[in-house]
DNA sequence: TCAGGAAAGTGAACGGTGTAAACCGTAAAC
DNA sequence: GTTTACGGTTTACACCGTTCACTTTCCTGA
């Protein structure tokens, strides 16, 4: 409360310095080399002790450069989304959850580390917010916005399994609940249901364990849409979302 | 070809040392410990060079007991099964599927290290074989026997992708398809589906990626396998089978 | 039976990792 | 202008996978 007083010189010099930790940490990612504290410090022309003024420890590392890569995978779904006229709600979700699949294809190291690095016990909250904090947050706020206007049907808090029902009420995941009344938090729901879908499949196909055709050809993904698109209201318009996707895999392979 | 001679005592030897070394891996992992060569040998009463007398490398090791393990696990699935009526194939199939997710829960490490380790593009077709060998086999198996007595619908080649038919045609995983003639199949995809989507539910929980309630409830891994059974012709027998799956949900909670 | 040889295991060493402690100059803060 | 604390280095420790040279042991073939 009160002035947020600017930053001071020095807290600018360290901001900079987290910029080049993850800088550094993404480039290694990207070469295929392995992330540790000592190539990252190197990289950085300083010795790996140093990277103690700024982590507390490897993990804290990897779930730093876990969260600032997710966050910029985001802004690649949402720009795959504004290809698209902005009202056209389904097509932006099904362009966004492919460009999802393809970013972790193209990228399994980072997939990895974002998404199949077992969450710690001792900073279960905070971790939990990160995992799902950008990615997450497009996808399910773009299945509000479908929601809102189409209104589609979701399933009643009554019909809920118990231990669901509290979960939706009070989410610990951060997706678009503000302003979504307890009747309609079915939907929220359908975002971990779809959540659970999209992990499914990607996760596999990344870690390769299954018909390297099949990967390759993404038939299972297209698959898996298909079978979900139907809980969201959109059953009638499968074939031309259908088109959108198999026109995003095309291209990027 | 010819006569197997029968092993000398140096082979037997040697097997046994394998034998020893996956042992004391295990042992490692259900303590929580880190598997390591050279932990893995001070158990065994020996210096970490000798291990490379049985295997290459670390990534080796790993292989040998990630299949060991998948293959005493899925011992735990099949007994599971076999206290249901041999005629119940539907039962015993969602039977030994929730006693997959109950092992993967209670053994996170353990399933991380056979599932979510990333398949090497060198030993590729090698460690798809293990990958899925054991569980894989088993639920494939229980897949068939249900479909060989009830003959639900199952995809027809002509309308698979041609990506998945060449797959399920000349399949790399070694599935249940011996035997199997051509217009059947389409249940080689149902196989697919099956998998993406139980190991979908399963990593998700087991890497903690979900609202802890909801992973503690079951309730995701119910409403899975409830929008699945329909593709296998059990949506009539779902009240009965969600009964069972509960009964095993509770009882290893 | 005995010599030869392969197999199994040891010790030391190399380069790599995360992490802790002690230390120091310099830049910010009073 | 003194004090403080931050950002960095050096050194060190305990691990890790892996290689190499060497020894011991046991099986085999003449």
């Amino acid at each position: 409360m009160g002035t947020l007083r600017e930053p001071t010189r020095r807290e600018r010099q360290r901001e900079a310095t987290y910029d080049e930790i993850v800088r550094a940490s993404r480039e290694l990612l990207a070469e295929g080399a392995e992330l540790s504290l000592r190539a990252v410090a190197a990289r950085m022309g300083v010795t790996a002790p140093a990277l103690y003024r700024y982590v507390a420890s490897y993990q804290e590392l990897v779930d730093l450069v876990a969260y600032e890569i997710d966050k910029a995978a985001t802004i690649g779904f949402r720009a795959a989304a504004d290809e698209l006229p902005e009202d056209d709600y389904a097509g932006r979700l099904l362009v966004s959850t492919t460009a999802f699949r393809q970013w972790a294809l193209a990228s399994p190291r980072e997939f990895g580390l974002v998404f199949a690095n077992p969450v710690a016990d001792a900073a279960c909250v905070r971790r939990e917010q990160l995992t799902l904090a950008s990615s997450g947050h497009l996808l399910t706020g773009q299945m509000r916005a479908l929601w809102e206007h189409t209104h589609h049907p979701i399933p009643s808090l009554e019909e809920l399994p118990a231990a669901v029902r509290e979960s939706v009420l009070d989410p610990v995941i951060p997706a678009e609940v503000e302003g979504l009344a307890p009747a309609e938090r079915g939907l929220v729901w359908l975002y971990m249901q779809g959540w659970t879908q999209l992990y499914g499949v990607v996760a596999l196909e990344v870690f390769g364990h299954m018909d390297p055709r099949v990967i390759e050809s993404g038939e299972m993904f297209v698959d898996t849409l298909r079978h979900f698109v139907p809980r969201l209201g959109l059953a009638d318009d499968w074939p031309r979302l259908e088109r959108l996707v198999r026109e995003r895999l095309a291209s990027a392979q």
